[in-house]
Parts: C-alpha cells; sequence; structure tokens
DNA sequence: AAACTATATCGTAATATTGCAATATTAAAA
DNA sequence: TTTTAATATTGCAATATTACGATATAGTTT
C-alpha cells in the first residue's frame, strides 16, 4: 500500500499523469512560469525568485526535469534552464483530444 | 516540513497546481477518460471498470469533485457523475496563455 | 592552490497520499 | 420492515512527498 497502482492503467495515462503530477505543485508552476516569463534560459536566478531553500528548489527543478518539463544546460558552473516546449505541446494535445470528445458527445445529465 | 508552503506562491498558481494534482495521477486520470469517452453520465459503473477497490475509487472520485474536475448528481441510490467542463476549459485556457508566452519570447538557448 | 559560487545530494523530520478491509449510510426493492 | 444495492466514511499500514540543514561536487576566480 501507498504505491500507486501503475500496472493497472496504460502507459499513456501514467505518462500523462506523470506529467501533470510534476505541474501539481505550486512552486513547480511558479518555476515554470518564471522560467517562460524570462524571454530567455535562466541561469542561476531561479533561488532568489522563489522563496524556497536552494536543496528545495534543487529538488523541484529535478522533478520536472524527469517529467521532461524543463531542460537544463551547463553553462560554467551555473546551469541554465527552460521550458520544454514539447511538452507543453503535448499538454495541450492531451487537453485538446479531451475537448473534442466533450463535444462530440451526446451530452450530460449533471 | 512535509506540507507545501502555499503562502508564498499566488492563489492562481495554487488553484492550478491543484487542478493539475487531482489530474497526477493514473487512476483519476481513467476515471475522466472513461467519463468523457461514455458519452452520457456515469452512474454506477466506475468501481466496474477501474480496477481498484470501492473504498479507493470513491476517494479519487471526491478527489476529482474537491477540485472541481467532476460533478456529482444523486440518481436515487446511485450517483451520476460527470465532467465539469469548464474545468477543462480553464486548464486549456491556462496551457494556451503558456504558448502565448513562449511564442512571444526571443527564443531558448538550451 | 585557496577561496568563492552555483548547484546537487544526503539524511532526516513532518506530513500527505495510496489502497483496502470493515463498517456506515442511504435509497430502492421485496 | 427486512433485504439488497450503491456509495461514503473510518481506521490503518505502507509508501511518497515536502522541506531543509549539512555537506559534496564542480567550475571560476584570485
Amino acid at each position: 500500500m501507498g504505491t500507486t497502482k501503475t500496472e493497472h492503467f496504460t502507459d499513456k495515462q501514467n505518462a500523462t499523469a506523470s506529467m501533470l503530477k510534476a505541474l501539481g505543485h505550486p512552486a513547480r508552476i511558479a518555476i515554470m512560469e518564471f522560467l517562460i516569463t524570462a524571454n530567455h534560459c535562466i541561469c542561476g536566478d531561479i533561488v532568489n525568485e522563489i522563496p524556497l531553500s536552494q536543496p528545495t528548489i534543487s529538488q523541484h527543478l529535478k522533478e520536472l526535469k524527469n517529467a521532461g518539463l524543463i531542460k537544463g544546460r551547463v553553462e560554467g558552473n551555473a546551469i541554465c534552464y527552460c521550458v520544454n516546449e514539447q511538452s507543453i505541446s503535448d499538454i495541450i494535445g492531451y487537453f485538446g483530444n479531451i475537448t473534442n470528445k466533450i463535444n462530440q458527445r451526446a451530452g450530460n445529465c449533471c
């Protein structure tokens, strides 16, 4: 117990859940928004921008990276982060599909 | 510790994270997809459709409902569930905005 | 090389999540 | 009214997440 039973679900369902889970924390939403708003890659400003400790930010960045939502590039002794635009397209694609299915069907009773 | 420091983030960021967090589990993705694919409201079939125990499904439904992603309507001794279409629009709107910002900016270095 | 800077990792405490058996609740049917 | 059916709640064990201090690592500067 305590563990998600991923084996009952499709790969696509697990992959989708895992992307959205990575975005399911306000600090990670804030990091994504910061990276996007900043008009360029961010090297070393993230810790100053978000009021959490450096290890905590580093951990959140790792999770975003594992989920494929951001990319990192080593730049001297700093690391430049930016959004993986493909991942955002994938998410939009997913919800676009959902919307199409909603629009195609008969209608709700609730 | 162990608790998310929501006070450091905007209401919008917390609200967005909380919706996406609700979708950040394969069982809840599967429930959403089932409700959408089913072309009508679902009264009582969810437990048979997803290989998790009845209490576990009930708990996931509660979380989806708390996050505003689904609606429930009492129908005799059963409960009919359906997707809250507005919530999907909200999510699409959020990622649409993100995409606009990405397209407006100079470009990545990564 | 020594000091400095940026980031990652380790270890750990506090809390949250997942899943289920048992039980409660509520409405319908017999 | 007893039984049946559908769903919710409670209680709990296993595991995951969140956050951070301390420390490690790696590149830069002096």
